[in-house]
DNA sequence: CTATTGACTGAACGGCTAGTCAGTAGTATT
DNA sequence: AATACTACTGACTAGCCGTTCAGTCAATAG
């Protein structure tokens, strides 16, 4: 006789919703106040409850920060899948995918999360199974739409893996050095150095990308 | 104690040679344990001393820290230069700066301190002074061998500022991805990776640098 | 010689924080 | 109505860790 009805008020559901309230807590207390400083009783007073509560729906902070780590990678790989989804033509759809690899702003800070989680990554083995899987989300996203390009006879690439790789890891470094020095690197620069070299790993010009129209018109 | 070989007897000698031990014993315990984990009892046990020193010598352990990545940032910089200085053609030396770049086998583990500064550079301004002028140095060395070798007619570069940038970049991420997933990434992709984007980015074939003989490095 | 300074020790302090637990209130079950 | 269960509270605890400090010993100065 259980309230199979999935009513909106159901304990259970009460329970998933307040879970991913914390986590989503945690993850804007994380990315304020970096991995190290955070405490739990910051995650529960961001979420007006009391520290217990947090130990009652996670057995340690290690597993919320974890679930918290998790959750965020998977929903920025099923973006991206939504990105690299829609219509176009393979020189758009990787364009589109560079541009969402660029933080959109100084104020976008998601990216601060991966650092703090790249130092932990270096000696917890779970964590690092997240950040392998982020990355090979990317690498293989990358790979595919290469691939299909080349097949439209749009790209000249004889290793697409390889190519997406060294994108993946140009855009990695070049975004660390965006987030730490901004004034060392615009967003615009950082968006050319991706155009540049990635024509060159698929045999275009440069200017294809630098001049696609910003948004559709006419 | 020991009053060392003789000459170094006085004790502003001492105290200075005490202090670069315990930077070195620093450097030593966190990249062991990592930045998060490394506590000033460690650091005093590594270097068979009692914790009461470290505060002699520094005030706190955050000076302690910052002067050990100020000083590694620093004898890398040094060593650096030092690579480019030697002889040779403009090839020869570009790649001997990728190959610097490297880590030298898994067990070189230097990488990992700067990805857990990167992660503190984030939040504290003086540790990102350090971290940009490590990679600022970087950039500026491979601009200007790549200069040096388009004056010598040996490469064909427009943009040597940009090609370093971007170099510098994919270097910098391809070695997080090694560091991080070294099953993922051999060191001979990553060096291959860095030899196909470096020529592209100077107007060489990739095969200019595979192909060249192995030099005795240091 | 005595006085002073400098390097160093080891114990102790105090602030901080993850995790615990007994209790409460509200909801479903019988 | 009585019972059982669940989400939640807030006070408490245990222990960690940076920092301090009184005191020791050797080297140097006067």
């Amino acid at each position: 006789m259980q309230s199979g009805g999935g009513a909106r008020g159901s304990r259970a559901d009460q329970a998933d919703q307040r879970r991913a309230e914390l986590l989503e807590a945690a993850r804007r207390v994380v990315l304020e106040r970096g991995l190290a400083s955070t405490r739990v009783a910051d995650i529960a007073r961001a979420t007006n409850v009391s520290g217990g509560l947090i130990h009652y729906h996670f057995a340690t902070k290690d597993d919320l920060i974890t679930e918290m780590l998790r959750s965020t990678s998977e929903s920025e790989i099923h973006r991206l899948r939504e990105i690299v989804a829609e219509p176009g033509t393979a020189v758009e759809r990787l364009d589109r995918v560079l541009r969402f690899y660029i933080p959109a702003s100084r104020s976008d800070q998601s990216w601060i999360l991966w650092l703090d989680a790249w130092a932990v990554g270096v000696r917890e083995a779970h964590v690092r199974v997240i950040l392998l899987e982020l990355e090979g989300a990317w690498i293989e996203i990358l790979a595919g739409v290469i691939t299909q390009g080349v097949a439209a006879g749009e790209f000249a690439c004889d290793d697409p893996q390889g190519a997406a790789e060294r994108i993946d890891g140009m855009l990695d470094g070049l975004v660390v050095r965006y987030t730490l020095h901004a004034g060392n690197m615009s967003r615009g620069r950082l968006l050319h150095h991706a155009r540049v070299a990635t024509a060159r790993e698929v045999g275009l010009d440069p200017a294809t990308f630098e001049d696609r129209p910003p948004v559709s018109e006419s």
